[in-house]
DNA sequence: TGATCTAATATTGTAGACAATAATAGCTAT
DNA sequence: ATAGCTATTATTGTCTACAATATTAGATCA
């Protein structure tokens, strides 16, 4: 008897494999997507492929247009701050939830993760690659930890993947690891504490942080290099 | 020169029908849907009506498992009590936006609709349809002043459906139409004087009351009358 | 009688062909 | 030479048929 097998379909591994590829950049943003050639590439037909394209629409990797077609979207500085804004809001509410119906043990466990992300930024003198995927864990954990179904769907599906998009296609690794740490070890303790309001105070307060780090940056950097749009 | 043309498909067109019939439990809770019966009933093939119910899915109005089927969502007691957090936190966050970027003539607009819903209350006693969809209304109206597209995609797309479902089957309508409108009212003028934290502060506290409001009502009357889940 | 296996049926997943719409290239007229 | 129209091509939308999986009913055996 295994649980959960891992039955799964065509159009959801092919959708997987075009978000890593609209994620990594490796399809362009603003880039017309022709069905009958992506359904070659992979191997599928066009029918599990619309279904696929579908997910990626809701995902909003993508935009269709009826009877013309669809297109990779096109990152900006005005939707990362959109998204800012609503990760703010929304990860606070996780925090918030999460002091009270973590459990012990998770709390236990979001201590010891927390723990490794310091050894390693010890050890790798705060290694850009490692440290971003440390702080998805950190939020990741919390936002599992509100209990909240519909809110980890949102935060932990689609949110993330368009974050993760920015931050590989700017290369915008975070530079403040320690300062980061010590954040997160705030919110922890918040939370380690059940303290509903600090916690929620300190995630926002958090991601604001990042959000203000993470824009400038972008802004320095280059102006937004836009795909093909024709 | 028409702009925006009202350019559709066969699945968008199914899927808003299905959308209706699923809001007003003309297909009940928990509910299987047979493709090729659906297909059959609309009149499409099976290709767009899977484009429909992909939709679905990602609106989280039925859940699909591979190679078994799709079913409608149940309603529980507990997922209102999700999506009021959610819409708790949200709501507050586009109050405040609203307070700082809606135009002039925008806040001019929602006070209009705010003077047309008392007349109607003072008028009707508070009927309860129109007094819903005048808070549908006025919520939507602050929603969009935002002006952050992908918080008004959230809101005013898939979590006011899943709300009018909840109002639809559990006949939930307001009981406290002068309490809410007063509510209302104090939004109003905050966003109209663009203090943001107080508009946010108070559209909190509005929903949170709505949910107050609702969850103890709906304990009340019945708990949760279960569609076929076979 | 009840449980388990097996065959029949139904339903979902996928593929390929056709229809309708949009994009393109070439031609005509001014 | 260029603007506008027309024919051609390409792409999306839809339908029908087939394959794979799940469900059901019946038979067999303890």
């Amino acid at each position: 008897m295994r649980m959960q097998e891992e039955i799964t379909t065509l159009a959801k591994k092919v959708c997987d494999r075009i978000v890593k590829d609209i994620i990594t950049g490796t399809i362009a943003q603003g880039q017309k997507l022709n069905e009958p050639e992506l359904a070659r590439i992979h191997g599928i037909s066009r029918g599990p492929l619309r279904e696929a394209m579908s997910r990626l629409e809701s995902m909003r990797l993508i935009t269709r247009t009826p009877n013309i077609g669809a297109r990779v979207v096109n990152l900006s500085y005005e939707e990362l701050l959109e998204i800012y804004q609503i990760r703010e809001s929304l990860e606070g509410l996780a925090a918030k939830l999460a002091a009270k119906a973590m459990t012990v043990e998770e709390k236990g466990n979001l201590r010891l993760l927390l723990n490794s992300h310091r050894k390693h930024i010890l050890d790798t003198q705060g290694q850009s690659y490692f440290q971003q995927e440390g702080d998805v864990d950190f939020h990741y954990c919390i936002v599992h930890g509100s209990k909240n179904k519909r809110l980890i769907d949102m935060l932990a599906g689609d949110l993330y993947q368009l974050v993760r998009m920015y931050r590989y296609q700017f290369s915008l690794s975070s530079n403040r690891p320690q300062q980061a740490l010590k954040e997160h070890d705030q919110i922890c303790s918040a939370i380690e504490e059940g303290d509903e309001d600090l916690a929620e105070w300190l995630m926002k307060r958090h991601i604001n942080n990042a959000r203000n780090n993470i824009m400038q940056r972008m802004q320095i950097q280059s102006p937004i290099q836009d795909g093909n749009t024709q």
